[in-house]
Parts: structure tokens; sequence; C-alpha cells
DNA sequence: CGCGTTTTGTTCTCACGTTCACAAACTCCT
DNA sequence: AGGAGTTTGTGAACGTGAGAACAAAACGCG
């Protein structure tokens, strides 16, 4: 489920502001979700909480994190040292959270002469050389859009099973290789969707307001 | 619908490509969607169709982008100039899909000094004062998590109605406002899930042919 | 020890989104 | 003009996920 991360932020937080038990009611407000689909997700990992008090934060935080699979660490390979590539390298929720960048790659040669946030950028060629010194299993696309498909054809075939795609096309990887997507414009344009709409709705109530002033004059 | 925006951005490359005249078939392989999905999708804003032909691509483009709200300009506010607050500043992706970065906020003061991809970067004190020069409907927080509501609730006080939150909370706005969240370390964790569950099959399959062995040998 | 209170775990119902399947409509060819 | 072939638009079945409601279990207290 895509929530599990969610509850287990929440009950960071919780933990972080000293809080030792909690109740569904409680952990659901704080992320927003309906309380029985929060227990309802809760059960599926199994029986974690007791009736009557609620659930034990610590405990609950280490069984969601091991069913994510946050018990070990993930290294991680990101693609693309450009404006993007250079925010996620220096990015330390990265690490807070069981991932580790172990790699960045860059086609452009004078990219490979420097080191972001003291990891060295290698040249994208090497990738077999790099998967080979640490086994790897997520990879970062932050290239060009035209550039994308191709990265994401040869991480598939360097044994990469998992991909976060930060450009803005749709991936064709062959089953058995999760993609995940993330895509600024498309959420703005969502966001302006939502704009427009609202815009539209209090036109309608502005000419239906004029309406009824016309109604009521003639 | 979400889909919207996928389907306009397959649009454009067919465009790009040459192509005037698409069928449902090839634009659902295009976006990896269903054909009869994305049919009903597009039937929802009218019948931009013509039967045994296909769909003319401009014409689409133009009705997906008016459905979307994307006729207009849409000036967007960034809050927090840090690592991520550059990258998306300096982003060339916003402006060529109807969107235009109008203001840099950033409370440290000594960001308030440079310019970012030829934008200056005001103070969030002034937040009234530069939504007074230019009306701003979309912000985007690029804050630190512990600001982010903060963050929220001022830009929701000053009249901003959409908010795009990078930092990994859930915010609390009132109702009217719409926000959408891009949270980085979910999409890995999310990965990592399938990830590690590859993983167990894997090994289950190893002990289900060790102990398929077992019993040949027994 | 029993009763009331609290909160989980689960069942049931319902609504929504997805997919299939097919009729209507359009083009092209004869 | 008519038929063959294509492709849209949509009605109906299907499956999945969400919410409400309730029974089971734990705790505290008299
Ligand atoms: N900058 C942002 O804020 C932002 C936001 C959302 C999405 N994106 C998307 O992220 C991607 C990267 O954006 P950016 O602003 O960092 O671009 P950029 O041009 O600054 O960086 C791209 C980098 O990729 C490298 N590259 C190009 N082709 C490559 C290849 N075949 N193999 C390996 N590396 C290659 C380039 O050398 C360059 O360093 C783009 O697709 C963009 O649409 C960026
Ligand atoms: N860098 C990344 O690649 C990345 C990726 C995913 C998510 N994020 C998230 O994005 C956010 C920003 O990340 P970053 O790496 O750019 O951090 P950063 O520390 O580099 O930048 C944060 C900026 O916000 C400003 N700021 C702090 N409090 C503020 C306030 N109250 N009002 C206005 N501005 C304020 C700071 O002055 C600073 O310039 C964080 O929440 C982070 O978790 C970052």
């Amino acid at each position: 489920m895509a929530r599990l991360p969610e509850y287990l932020r929440a009950l960071t937080s919780l933990a972080e502001a000293g809080i030792s038990v909690c109740s569904s009611e409680e952990l659901a407000a704080a992320v927003n979700v309906n309380s029985a689909k929060l227990r309802k997700d809760l059960s599926y990992l199994g029986s974690y909480g007791t009736r009557g008090v609620g659930y034990d934060v610590d405990y609950l935080r280490y069984q969601i994190a091991r069913e994510i699979g946050l018990t070990q660490d993930w290294p991680v390979a990101i693609v693309g040292i450009g404006n993007l590539g250079h925010a996620l390298a220096n990015y330390s929720g990265f690490g807070s959270r069981g991932f580790r960048v172990a790699a960045l790659l860059d086609a452009a040669p004078e990219r490979c002469e420097e080191s972001v946030a003291g990891i060295p950028v290698r040249s994208f060629d090497d990738l077999d050389a790099v998967l080979a010194e640490t086994p790897i299993a997520i990879g970062v696309i932050a290239t060009p859009a035209g550039a994308a498909q191709g990265v994401a054809d040869r991480l598939v075939a360097a044994g990469i099973t998992s991909i976060l795609n930060f450009a803005p096309t749709t991936l064709a990887v062959p089953a058995g290789v999760s993609v995940r997507k993330v895509d600024l414009s498309v959420e703005l344009q969502i966001l302006a969707y939502h704009e427009q709409r609202r815009a539209g709705a209090e036109e309608l109530r502005g000419a239906a307001i004029a309406a009824a002033g016309e109604e009521q004059s003639a």
C-alpha cells in the first residue's frame, strides 16, 4: 500500500514528540485519512494494536519499516547530475530514511570531473563497472526527457530493477521492473485544473446572482 | 482527472513527430493505459473524435489544454530557495507548459540578496506586497518540513488557493484550497517495498526448489 | 470478580473506476 | 451507391477500495 510510508512518517513525528502510544483516530488525523481505513491497512500487516489502548508507536514503527523493507539500507544511483541531480545528491533526507546515494552518473564528460556532496560523478558508460563495485537495485533518472528511455533501458540491462523517473516521459520497461514517476508539471496542471474550476464556479455564481437580480428587477 | 496531463504530453510528442491524427489505441499505448479507459476519459470532455478515423492531434490537444485551463498563463511563487528551490527556479520545463515563475521567496535574509534565473529572491515577509504586484494563485513550498505548515498558513492567508508541497509533511489547509504533494522518500519507499517483495519471492522459490530436492532425495 | 468504557479488528454494504463488448458512424474501395 | 473495414462512444458487468457499523478484547474501577 502507498499509504504505509505516510503512516511511518507520522509515527516518527509522534515518537519525536515523545508519544509512545496512539489510537487509530489520532494517527488517522495526522495523515488525513479515515480511521477505519487506517486500521484496515494496519491489520493487513498483522494485529499490532491492543484493544482499548491503541498502538505502541515504536513497535508499530518497526513493523511498518520491516514491511516496507527499511530494515536494510538501499543504495541508490542517480543518473543525470544537472539542476535536479545536484539537488537530489545534496539532499540529506535520503539517508535519514534508509536510502544511501551510492553513485552519481552523467553522460557529459565535464560533469564527471566534479564531486557532489562528496560523491564523485562517474561516466554513465561505466555503469556496469559501478554496479559491479556496489550492488545497486534502485536508479533515479534526472536526465532530459529525450534521454530518459535510453537511460532506463541501459539501467535495466545492467540489472537495476526499480526506477524513479523525474523526466516527463512514460517509460517502457520489461515486466519485473518497477517504475515510479515524479512529474512536476502534471501536479501543477492538476492544480491549475482545480483553480480554473473554482474560477468557473465563481463566474457561474456571479451570473446566477446577476440573473436573480434581473429577475427581481423585472 | 489526473490522466489528462499525461494525454496532453503524449499528444504533444505526437505533434512534434509530425503526426496529425491518431487512434485511441496508439495514444493509449503511449501512456500505458487501456484504450477503453482513454476513450471514456476523452468522451467526458465531449465528442472530439471521428469514428473510423481517430482523433485530430492538434484539435484534441487544444481541447484538453482548455479543459485543464492551460489556455491561460499561471503565475507561480516558489517559497524556500535552497537546493530544491534553486533547481525549480532554473527549470525551463515550467514555462513551456503554461506556468511562469513569478516570484521567489525565502525567509533567510542572505538569500534575498541573490537572483536565481534572473528572478530576484524576496523576503517571505513581503509576501503580501509581492502578491499585490502580481496576482498569484499557485504556491510551491520547498522549505524544510518544520517550516512547511507555517508557510502554508501564511500563503493561504495571503490568498493563495493552490499549493504544491515538496516538504515531507501532510499540510492542513481550509476547504477550498487544493494541495498536492511530491514526496521523494515516499516514492523510494514504495520502490523498496516492491524490491523487497521480489527478493522475498525469490527466496521462497529457492526454498521451494530446495524442498523439492529434498523430497526427491528422500 | 463483574461491569462499563475504550479501541481494535473485521464484516458488510456501497460507490466508484476499470474493462469488456458492441452498436453507431465514418472512410475507402468497388 | 453499397459493402467492407475501422474506430469511436457508451451501456453493462466486474472488481476493487472506501466507509459505516459492530463484535471481540483489553483496561480500570468499584
Ligand atoms: N530542474 C527541475 O527543477 C526539474 C523539475 C521537474 C522535472 N525536471 C526534469 O528532470 C530532468 C532533469 O532536469 P535538470 O533541470 O536537472 O536538467 P539539466 O539539463 O540541468 O541536467 C540534465 C543532466 O543530464 C545529463 N544527461 C543528458 N543526457 C544523458 C544521458 N543520456 N545519460 C546520462 N546523463 C545525461 C546532462 O549531462 C545533464 O547533466 C528533466 O527531464 C526535467 O524535465 C527537472
Ligand atoms: N533537495 C532535494 O532534492 C529534495 C528532494 C525532496 C524533498 N525535498 C524537500 O524539500 C525541502 C527543501 O529542501 P532543500 O534541500 O532545498 O532544503 P534547503 O535547506 O537547501 O533549503 C530550504 C530553504 O528554505 C528556506 N526557509 C526556511 N524556513 C523558511 C520559512 N519559514 N519561510 C521561507 N523560507 C524558509 C531556507 O532559508 C532555505 O533557503 C525540504 O523539505 C526537503 O525535505 C528536497
